[in-house]
DNA sequence: TCGCGGTATCACGACAACGTTATACTAAAC
DNA sequence: GTTTAGTATAACGTTGTCGTGATACCGCGA
């Protein structure tokens, strides 16, 4: 539960969703990173960075560049039970508002 | 990505997993989730009421008593497969040491 | 060897979330 | 109506995280 909570946190800052979100294609080095999510080089140094030690992503070196690739795609299945049920608890607090109301 | 960052972030604090963790069982009242998490009974209502807020978890007083309940227990689903996913993090982590040593 | 593009790190300020203590609220019992 | 158990809220200090700007590092080509 404590490592859980860990892993959750991993996923709930916007901005290294839309870094794992740009690394979706497949396999892309910082600066295109950059590129893709418009945020700064050092923050998304430092979100990658994060995504290595978490485990989620993988660092590859090549030549003067780095590439970045998801180690296993499964983070994506996982981003999307979140998101359905995430639905799930929207509509739950439409009701709530209704009972209110 | 915006909104997803945030139901991430509902399920990120050890606390509140163990909240939800004792509701598993069923509805419970505030004070029965005290006494089944040993946290203080102002941090019990705190976490709740960000549950309800969240959509995850319905209240429903009785008397002086108030029950609460998680609404759909799909919740429990995506926990599982967080966990899941963990487990799969965890051992590239140690790839990754592995490769360093 | 020097310069340069690409990447990582440092130091810092701003801000949000946590947990605690104390207190307010509420409904039932007396 | 007062008390009491259960629940919610307020105020506060602490800590952690985020993003930025500046700078260091690294590998390569000139």
């Amino acid at each position: 539960m404590e490592a859980l909570a860990e892993y959750f946190k991993v996923f709930s800052e916007p901005n290294r969703l839309a870094v794992l979100e740009a690394l979706h294609q497949g396999s892309l080095n910082v600066t295109a990173v950059v590129e893709a999510t418009g945020l700064s080089q050092a923050l998304v140094s430092k979100h990658l960075k994060l995504l290595t030690i978490a485990g989620v992503v993988r660092r590859r070196p090549e030549g003067s560049l780095v590439y970045y690739e998801v180690i296993d795609r499964g983070v994506f299945r996982l981003l999307a039970t979140a998101e359905k049920q995430l639905q799930v608890s929207r509509q739950q607090q439409l009701n709530a508002l209704q009972a209110v109301l």
